[in-house]
DNA sequence: CAGCGATAGTTCCTCGAAGGAACCCTCTGA
DNA sequence: TCAGAGGGTTCCTTCGAGGAACTATCGCTG
């Protein structure tokens, strides 16, 4: 896709970047998501062309994050599934969702607004612990060198 | 950047991809919250093109996620900082780093462990709901037009 | 059974962005 | 006065994005 290899680096943030680093991809992730699922719906949808759509999707299949399931035998026709993984970076989705509507949405004010099933409201999402379930920012971390850190 | 304007698209994804749509702009905010943060250190530490590097602080300044502060009048020297818009999308870069963590680190594990000061603990982030705090995954939300969305 | 439309791509062409190497300028310290 | 670091700029090549046109299969309708 891009010239640089990321995938190889010893990066979580570099490994997902090569997988989404463009930014047709999580639009794609969000059509799909909503229900768009088919190529003609995602091309008209999206205005993308035709063959970086192609391309795309051939890439988020392999990367599975997508799977491509034929609905129809005759004629043949295939629609776009999230795969659990897809599902997990719906979750990443729900992140940038929330900096572009604080940062970028201007006077008119967010586009969309998420009501959590839980609990019935309008909400976004916030950063919290894993561990202790209190609020976790960039700026409350320690980073530490991991098992998968490149050999030093 | 890319040939398509995502910043105009009613969709705070897009405007984020707008930003940050391609692999270099996470991995330069990331060496910048880790303290790397001049041109000399950022190129060799990424092994990005000086060129391209040039291109995203510049673009990445423009964009109000880093701010250009010289250090040194004579001889002029820069570093690059985060302003409240840039360490915020680290908190982005946190969940990117879960997701690679995740699904894409393979049998080495994670390249590098989280602690949160807060509770002492290594930990990742989660996504909750910023209304009741429960977990918010994009599975339990549904979706609504909010002020910001296009006429319909 | 001819023609049309929907689905799902593929091919071709052009132009701009990525990568890399080389070059430039300023200032500092030996 | 010359090497070296910091911080870029310029130039060249190649690859990917975008867009338009083309292909192929099947179902429906007149």
């Amino acid at each position: 896709m891009q010239r640089t290899d990321f995938s190889q680096m010893a990066c979580s943030i570099a490994r997902t970047m090569d997988v989404i680093g463009e930014p047709w991809s999580p639009l794609i992730l969000r059509d799909v998501y909503v229900g768009i699922t088919r190529f003609e719906e995602l091309q008209r949808e999206l205005g993308i062309s035709r063959k970086v759509l192609t391309e795309r999707l051939k890439w988020l299949v392999e990367a599975e994050v997508l799977e491509r399931h034929r609905y129809s035998e005759h004629p043949p026709r295939h629609e776009y599934r999230l795969t659990d993984r897809g599902r997990e970076l719906c979750d990443l989705l729900t992140v940038m969702v929330r900096w572009g509507d604080r940062w970028l949405a201007g006077e008119a004010g967010p586009p969309v607004l998420y009501r959590h099933r839980a609990c019935g409201e309008i909400a976004h999402v916030a950063p919290c612990c894993s561990v202790c379930g209190e609020p976790m920012h960039s700026t409350d971390l320690d980073v530490e060198p991991g098992p998968g850190a490149a050999a030093g």
